[in-house]
DNA sequence: TAAATTCTGTTGAAAATCCAACAAAACGGA
DNA sequence: TCCGTTTTGTTGGATTTTCAACAGAATTTA
């Protein structure tokens, strides 16, 4: 647990909460570390989501995959971030969506009661943590939102823009490395990794961009 | 006031607060009704969401409008629902979002801090409403996975269907009328309405639905 | 190190969408 | 009722995406 202290601390579940306090939060909830390799699947569609996940390490994606076996990313969550509050708060069920680990990821699972109801332990924190959540969960649907303005622009190219404009806007940097590899890029653009491909290609032709790999420079 | 009484009970952001309650709640909140017109802009993309929204009659959307003028409509909120909840609770601009009345509608806006804060009347239902207010945005949450997995579908005949079929799913029957005209269905489903309009024909000529207007009929 | 696997870029043909323009139908207001 | 506006459906050509297949590069495994 130490081991991950550091980033556990920088989870927005636990703002305004004392180093000295996170320890006891952390065994009143109940919450030990488990390991998974890369691509297991850590909520399956179809079956109730029971925890809120936290990633320790490596990171989760929400993926979904239609009939027709066309894959879409909806999220990434990476270290100190968290995934399926949503499911695990309302109790509805992911019908076509599971949270798989990308990499090899530690992640710790939070029983979603024990944070909404105080414990008999009397520990004084159940407060803060449900104030935090509600935030995190605010921020949540914003996310969402960028990434629903992302998707509905209508072409590759401005999908692939967009993306990497808000990257940039995000880490404050016209150079940076993504998160994601061609196809899970595809997967979260939702477009062909063909068509992808071919228009990175065009962009660097143009002078609009570089890119090596997950490596990108925006030109301004 | 009397005349939303019935819709304010059924806002879920005043689940498990008794009818006689109610009223001392909104007087604390200092709530009262506003008529907005049809087209009005009620939180306007690049200002800051101070208010929650109650839709009290008629509907707000949440419409986006990208650099080449295609129109994004991410979600439709009617009567006894919310909306801008995640803005205002994050304290977070919506770059690019609006929520416009896409009908003349009653709204009632509710400051969030006065929602979040005990207040000095010490009215004791902030705490219900609080928990409440978390339900709603992992609801909200899980809308806009939906959306997605509509408009992640690669071609306009299968997310109109993937709507449809939603749709069907949330109403219990397979016999409905849909909240949006052509244009905005095509602006929720992320399509051109020409080509939409043309699908519809298509699939009406199969005998896979029926359709007049914003009437629907899956035939199974 | 060699072999196997995965990842990436390229290409061309098929399919679908987008766009613009138009006409008919429906609707709203004077 | 009539007129102007909005909504809906239709069509064809330009544009874009999708699909399948392949080759080289990079990475992983034995």
């Amino acid at each position: 647990m130490i081991k991950f202290f550091d980033v556990l601390r920088k989870c927005s579940l636990f703002d305004g909460i004392e180093d000295e306090n996170l320890d006891k939060i952390l065994h009143c909830l109940r919450a030990t570390p488990d390991f998974y390799d890369k691509k297991f699947t850590i909520f399956t569609e179809g079956k109730p989501v029971k925890y809120i996940g936290i990633v320790l390490s490596g990171s989760v994606q929400a993926v979904q995959v239609d009939y027709y076996g066309n894959r879409s990313i909806l999220t990434e969550t990476t270290p100190g971030g968290m995934f399926g509050q949503a499911f695990a708060c309302s109790g509805a069920i992911p019908d076509t969506l599971s949270y798989i680990a990308s990499e090899p990821s530690d992640i710790m699972l939070l029983d979603c009661n024990h944070i909404l109801h105080t414990c008999s332990n009397n520990c004084g924190f159940h407060q803060q943590m449900i104030y935090n959540l509600m935030k995190n969960m605010a921020n949540a649907n914003i996310e969402l939102h960028q990434r629903i303005e992302i998707t509905s622009k209508r072409s590759t190219r401005e999908k692939l823009m967009a993306y990497l404009s808000l990257y940039a806007q995000k880490t404050g940097s016209n150079e940076f490395d993504i998160p994601f590899d061609r196809q899970e890029l595809a997967d979260y653009l939702e477009v062909e990794r063909s068509g992808l491909s071919s228009e990175i290609s065009k962009l660097r032709a143009e002078g609009v961009i570089e890119s090596n790999k997950r490596h990108f420079v925006i030109n301004m």
